[in-house]
DNA sequence: ATGGTCGCGCAGCGA
């Protein structure tokens, strides 16, 4: 079974991109983020022509995830499994509920969680005091609903690069959201919970990223970060047998989204695919020198 | 290396 995450940053927009890319990676789960869509606006049939059946949860606009899958996907859950409130809900406990981040479903027999972590804007905003509640109300979720002896895949944009080795340059990111010691902290209780990186885990290699700012041509100069992730329970850890994040989507027409689909192969392997990172290295070096 | 680009939706904001 292959499962995917990828932050599409609008499914209205990327939806020809995604076609192709299933053609091209014949994922049996994707989880999407960023979908930017009212459920009653998720294409639900065009979804279901290909295979695929299609769960969501959005509000339009902003935020939005969901579930494409073609081994079933019964038991969602939406929310942590609470109701949305209205985007002016005071600050505090309730920004967890403010907005489309969360949905979970068991696909082909496997629990699986799509989750959008809030941006923070800026470290010490309140968006940024929100982001950490938000990781705080995942794992109370977690904490909830699962037993660490279970299986479990939770991906997702979760706008946290958890080391160094996950950004361009640290000096330059430093100071700035998704490296910082709180979000790298609430990241860290998540592997503490017993989630392990499972892309990681086949990919110690630095320098391998799944954002790249659209701008001043970031993502051909490979000045990223690796803030989207596929975290597996102790139970599936072995079962993984291959991971990549395929930086071929990120490229060319119609345009990608900026950010990169993060795979993993659980049991069997899918159809070989190669993710570009190859003799990328010396290309990406010839071009920022020039 | 706080923006040179996107998406949304029609001005300017969010990422």
């Amino acid at each position: 079974m292959r499962i995917a995450t990828w932050n599409v940053n609008s499914l209205k927009a990327r939806l020809e991109k995604v076609w192709w890319w299933l053609d091209r990676a014949e994922p049996d789960v994707v989880l999407m983020q960023e979908t930017k869509l009212a459920d009653s606006d998720a294409p639900v049939a065009e979804f279901a022509e290909r295979g695929y059946e299609l769960r969501h949860h959005g509000e339009g606009r902003w935020n939005g995830v969901a579930i494409a899958s073609r081994c079933g996907a019964s038991d969602v859950v939406t929310n942590f499994g609470e109701a949305l409130r209205p985007a002016d809900t005071p600050e505090g406990d309730d920004a967890p509920y403010a907005e489309a981040r969360m949905i979970s479903a068991v696909c082909g027999g496997v629990p699986v969680v799509s989750v959008y972590a809030p941006n923070g804007r800026t470290v010490g905003s309140r968006f940024y005091e929100a982001k950490l509640v938000w990781f705080e109300r995942l794992e109370r979720w977690l904490q909830e609903s699962w037993d660490p002896d279970e299986p479990l895949v939770l991906g997702g944009d979760l706008n946290v690069a958890p080391a160094d080795d996950d950004v361009w340059d640290p000096q330059a990111c430093h100071g700035g959201t998704h490296v910082s010691p709180p979000e790298r902290e609430a990241f860290a209780r998540l592997l503490e919970r017993g989630l392990i990186d499972a892309y990681r885990l086949h990919h110690p290699e630095p320098e391998r990223y799944s954002w790249w700012d659209y701008r001043a041509g970031n993502f051909h100069k490979n000045y990223g970060m690796r803030i989207d992730h596929v975290l597996v329970s102790a139970p599936v850890v072995p079962r993984v047998s291959w991971a990549e994040i395929d930086r071929e989507a990120r490229k060319g027409k119609p345009t990608p989204s900026d950010h990169a689909p993060v795979l993993i192969d659980v049991d069997a392997p899918g159809k070989p695919l190669d993710a570009g990172w190859k003799g990328a290295a010396d290309r990406i070096a010839a071009r920022r020198k020039r």
